[in-house]
DNA sequence: CTACCTTAGTGTAATCAATACACTAATCCC
DNA sequence: GGGATTAGTGTATTGATTACACTAAGGTAG
């Protein structure tokens, strides 16, 4: 909100994105390696100033894609941040997102401009990072612990088709906690979202689960009513 | 995150304030009239550029300070609004804050620079508002009624003494629904962050109600385990 | 081809939380 | 003293969450 006459005005603000992916095991953030100045050598998350003509969603979106040639990715805002000594060069804030990415592995292009290498980190035993980014992952990872009990982004993590113990198993990792197989099938097949596939997994030495696949249009039916998962 | 080489970096950004009152009747939210261009004459949340030494949080209390007096106010980040065409002057980027303060009506020292007065206005019949403000404002109720379900704050509209009465009337007032009497009391008394003080309702044509008193430091002893409240 | 290993898949009973519901008690006013 | 108004209280029903253990399927190794 100006004070000035009508001079043009302009701000510069980055726009930094906490990338989760998960590879099986474990939950994992996308990290690079900045080779510029402030914070040379340092790990940091994906970032970059945001463009003028640029809507603050799509300058996300836009780092998001520079970095892994994915579109179309469930992203959300996190929150600004804006401590006055976050940047050593004088005040900029961030916008920080958050991104789930399915299929953690395959296909780093990095990268942007300032970045030498783009590498997946173990959620909770992160490097030292650049900035505040460390405080910035904190807070992207208590959110998306939260939002998992209420919007159904566990799929987001796996491949299309996936069996209801993988799905359980992100929630666990997410949830830092063991849940019981049969409540949660239950739950999860009460909702309706899921669509039964007649397929089964493959290669595995043991017997072969059904694999279900998320039906986005039937989510959205439902998603009216607001509901929980996992409790 | 800057790809320059080592200027001194600047961001020039707005801090807008969306303040929730309660006249015992209706939510309020307290709106200026702008005295200068752009949008001169129109009604806007009260808001302002963050100088440059400022954290944001800061920012945004001082946002409040100066048009109500008052500090040490519940007080949270909303989100960041960025929609490169928010602004006519150009891009501006404005980070989102929500207050809520006690008993709406007594001392409104208006005014910062650009604001001519300040008035409570119902929060569901807002006028046309400057800028993108009716989105923020609906972002913030949206983000009201979710928090009341978790977060003890409808006291922050309260005066320190009330009775249980005038609390639920914030709840159904805020979630738009009525709330029974018997199972509103039982739950939110099994909290035990109320207190419940010696003293009654007085000026009352009727029987008068008990008065408690939300008790922080209950309250800050429970809140590890989080808990819902009104359901 | 049999035994074994591993994971998939399934139901019920117990507990806890949320809801629905109606009368008596206190105070003021006339 | 009677009427009006709001405060204050308990219980039974329902629905949701939890705890819990065995059989089924498929693959592998002998």
């Amino acid at each position: 909100m100006p004070i000035r006459k009508l001079p043009k005005l302009h701000s510069d603000f980055s726009v930094d994105c906490v990338i989760f992916g998960y590879d099986g095991e474990e939950l994992k953030v996308l990290l690079i390696e900045r080779n510029e100045e402030p914070f040379a050598k340092w790990m940091a998350i994906p970032g970059n100033l945001a463009q003028d003509n640029e809507d603050i969603d799509q300058a996300a979106a836009r780092v998001l894609h520079d970095l892994t040639g994915l579109e179309n990715v469930f992203m959300e805002q996190l929150q600004a941040f804006g401590a006055p000594n976050r940047h050593p060069q004088g005040r900029v804030i961030t916008v920080a997102y958050y991104a789930i990415i399915k299929s953690s592995v395959n296909g780093l292009h990095p990268l942007s401009s300032f970045a030498t290498k783009a590498v997946w980190w173990p959620a909770n035993q992160l490097p030292e990072l650049a900035f505040d980014h460390q405080q910035i992952v904190q807070a992207a990872l208590k959110r998306l612990k939260n939002r998992i009990r209420y919007v159904p982004i566990g799929f987001e993590l796996l491949p299309e088709k996936f069996s209801l113990t993988e799905l359980q198993e992100i929630y666990e990792v997410i949830l830092d906690k063991p849940i019981d197989k049969r409540n949660f099938r239950k739950k999860i097949l009460s909702y309706g979202f899921l669509t039964e596939l007649n397929q089964k997994q493959t290669g595995v030495s043991h017997r072969a689960a059904r694999l279900y696949k998320f039906n986005q249009k039937q989510y959205e039916e439902l998603k009216q009513n607001g509901f929980y998962f996992v409790p």
